[in-house]
DNA sequence: GATGAATGAGCGTTCATTCAT
DNA sequence: CATGAATGAACGCTCATTCAT
């Protein structure tokens, strides 16, 4: 992605009133073929999907890339809704539990939502904006717990998505062979972050942004994001 | 994969010296080149890479299945190694923790290894062979963890191999941004298994060998093994 | 051929002006390079002598089977148009002279049409059912010719595909060297169906619909038929 | 195929005895092959059935190209001997009908004579020796038939062979489906050349000679030949 | 603006032929 | 001399993206 996202819909113009309907019919669809299938999916399916024609996709979204970025940027404003709820529960273990739970389901849910996390968390300022908002929401949740005593005093909201993004897979894989299989690993998690007052410390963490973004170069580095259709072979 | 792996090899003749260490060869550059790009490289660039014409690979595995599978053979003899290695140990929680370090470790050197172990867990009988005793190692390792009052009585080996996988991706990307950042997830990882007396009992797993094969299942229903070359037509 | 061909395009939907063009392209250009150099010419040859870039023929034509049918199909139909012509000829001896001359310039235009008609007279329904218009009419020749006296009564039509299947090989190789050979083959043909008297009965023949599928068969079996192209792997 | 053949083998040096025996297994083993399979199988193939590695057929015969001429050579040595005892017959009639029918037969073997027989009539020294001799004694059964009265003054040798080549596919291919059918066929070439005393005479025909080397020479400008590995695309 | 069609670089795999043991 | 192994130019087919109606 080698695209200035600045200049992008300048001040949004309006849009007309069908193309915004295609614009939302074609992210719906993406989004069910994506949870579904991955994002490895051809982009004529989800125009077909949609119903619509595949060149219309691409005048919405330049870029198979762009579009997967939208599909995110939708699945992040649910997690900052969900971890909002969270934040809204009276005990915070119960809050916590309840975030890790959420999390978990919305894995299960979409079968991308981990190809997506680990490469596009970033992608669009708006993206970024919403992963900032998401972590400042964890953090919440997280001094919460560790006021509470049921977090570990060095846990950091990072470690809440490395841990719940890691689980993903399984318990998305999963899911049809022992439906809710995934709370097992749900409860790991949060067993993961209790206080240890005997253990040793906790190596020092990354800052939740800088690792985020270095997960992105390192994907992008190895070219493991879209197939990028003109591969370069060197 | 609808060949019969039955009688892969019958006595394994010995193979001519040269083919033997081209063979090794072709497996060095797969190994290495799946570890930094993930399996998803061109057959031709892991020729190049061994310096050998990219028919050469075809004669020692007819497909590019068939090479990943012979990578994830040594990658999963290795694992089986360290596994014993921290058996080993006088210390259980030692051993252990040296277990998760060996497993972490390893995925840090190779990106391609989450890929491969969601993916082709299976494949050839060697590799179901090696995947058993791997269990059964850790089976020994989680029983005397939790005879030595360090592991929850609930935790089964399976967990450590869905936990582990979960921390890979972040720990294989962030190697680069500051390495042994993985140490701190191989500990939450740790204290994931910690006993927790005062805590409700986690939901009931699914048997390791029924879970791994259905991981399999779930990734080769969706098309999402080997971008399985030209479809046949007639 | 492992494709439904049941449902092939039901209503025939319109097709855009310039596809419908290009589809015509390629079934001219494929027919050329057929009628040259037999099916064993590239897609990518066929697609570059009708101007356009290979998907495009792949977009028309899935596989190259599908290509070959098709030509087939244009092919066939012109020679249940030349059978009809012959047919409605006065002189039973001269349309059946007719029709067998017509044939041969047919082979001999098409260097291809031998290959085919051994191994594409079924593929698809299309082609069937024009093969079996094609055996009606070729029926009603032979019998006039033998109520007229100049066909042996114990000749089926199925003979005269035989025979002139038979030198259409030898009557195409040899235009260049001298061309209108092939009407010397033509008329030995005609005269081996000649009413003999004083010979013996002919052998019992198989019904034609059951020896062209026989031959089919047979081609297939030995995997005669197209390159065949990459085996499936997985 | 460029080479000269005028060089070949200069005097025939003796060749030791095993390089003997296993040039004669090489043979033996593409003709049972190419027999069942055509010429299209692999040299491996070839060498893999004779017992030998594939280097020892190049060693043999450079290029496929000579395999298929030497198996040829066999081919028409054999014959030669049918066709001379079938002249060796009292009855012209009987023998005319007992070449054709073995013909026939040798048509039914073998798959690949027919591929053979109108792609590799030359290609050696040999090949065209044994050719002009079959034809000598072709000439003299179409003689004996004309003067006996039982083929048309206007027939040639080469029609024989163009008719025969002709029914050769059906004959072959028809073999498993019903026993014996390419017997009738063979009734029906003697049947085209009874004379025909109140029909037209034939259309002047092309010395055998120049008719065989015009089919090759057609052939090999199509490229239609050996797949001529490193295959020319221009 | 929406669309069906066109595009071309790419990929896994094959096989006649050459190399090296 | 015999051989197993190596080679590279092809080939059928795919799919993100662009073009033209």
């Amino acid at each position: 992605m080698n695209v200035d996202w600045v200049a992008e819909m300048p001040v949004t113009e309006p849009l007309r009133a069908d193309a915004r309907r295609n614009r939302e019919r074609i992210i719906t669809a993406a989004s069910e073929l994506f949870a579904e299938n991955g994002v490895d999916c051809l982009v004529a399916d989800v125009a077909r999907h949609a119903g619509l024609g595949n060149a219309t996709v691409f005048r919405h979204f330049p870029t198979k890339l762009d579009l997967i970025v939208a599909v995110m940027e939708r699945r992040l404003t649910d997690l900052v809704a969900e971890a909002r709820a969270a934040s809204a529960m009276q005990d915070p273990a119960a809050g916590l539990q309840a975030l890790v739970e959420a999390l978990c389901r919305m894995h299960v849910r979409d079968h991308a939502l981990k190809q997506m996390a680990s490469q596009y968390f970033q992608g669009s300022p708006q993206l970024i904006e919403l992963r900032d908002t998401a972590m400042v929401v964890l953090e919440g949740l997280i001094a919460r717990g560790k006021a509470a005593g049921v977090v570990r005093e060095d846990a950091e909201p990072i470690d809440l998505i490395v841990l719940i993004g890691g689980i993903a897979d399984a318990a998305s894989d999963l899911e049809t062979l022992r439906p809710g299989l995934w709370r097992r690993y749900a409860q790991l998690v949060v067993a993961a972050l209790r206080p240890d007052p005997a253990g040793p410390p906790l190596d020092p963490p990354v800052p939740a942004r800088e690792l985020l973004e270095a997960m992105w170069a390192a994907k992008a580095a190895a070219g493991d994001c879209v197939p990028a259709s003109p591969q370069i072979t060197e």
